[in-house]
DNA sequence: TGAATATATGAACAATTGCTCATATATTGA
DNA sequence: TCAATATATGAGCAATTGTTCATATATTCA
């Protein structure tokens, strides 16, 4: 038997940090966001080839990019006309093929 | 460069494996469903226990709960009066602790 | 059996969210 | 400079969600 009031101490200590926690995982709960995360880890695109690929306006996605970008999880360079976006780390990955290997068990 | 037209063409083939991996994620999007799984990395837990130190209401622990068990990742078994709670497999914690290691990197 | 305790459930509501539509901004090339 | 192309942005809306409140169900013990 463990030392429950501890446990919850620890808990309420760190709130903040799982507040955090929590925000991040809601950018990976959208399946728009999760398809233009795992396309990245394969290759930079920009957002006309994005467009292509999910059934969803231009705009839709471009506004799917600034959350992805404001939250640091992509980034982008303009390449001419177009704006090419890329993961910003190598955590994405990970945190996707954690969640995979979790559905395909 | 990669093949762009490839990579589009893998994501919508897979597109209902990715949409469960959304789903996955928005079970963890949540601040009281965080800490209830983190809670119970630590031990197995009634629901007072838990009520007790997230601020909410005993009504809307049992809705959180009534989630995660849907979702199969939290089990629970009587004990007489109270009802205890714990994680449903060894996947949980490593989702969690990967998205940790992105938040505290 | 009936009161007390623990948990679950349903309705209702406010807040958040992802999309579309219309439009603005930025870059290129004629 | 002006049309064409690529992307971004803001308003508005429908859908989803997390909570509370009230109440139902289940178990124990006197």
């Amino acid at each position: 038997m463990a030392d429950i009031s501890r446990i919850q101490e620890v808990i309420t200590r760190n709130n903040e940090l799982f507040e955090e926690l929590a925000d991040l995982y809601k950018i990976f709960a959208d399946s728009s966001r999760v398809k233009i995360l795992v396309a990245l880890t394969q290759s930079e695109m920009c957002v006309g080839e994005i467009s292509e690929f999910l059934s969803i306006t231009q705009s839709a996605v471009s506004h799917q990019l600034r959350i992805l970008k404001t939250s640091n999880l992509v980034k982008c360079r303009r390449n001419g006309k177009t704006i090419i976006y890329s993961l910003a780390d190598e955590h994405i990955k990970a945190i996707i093929d954690c969640g995979m290997e979790h559905i395909t068990e």
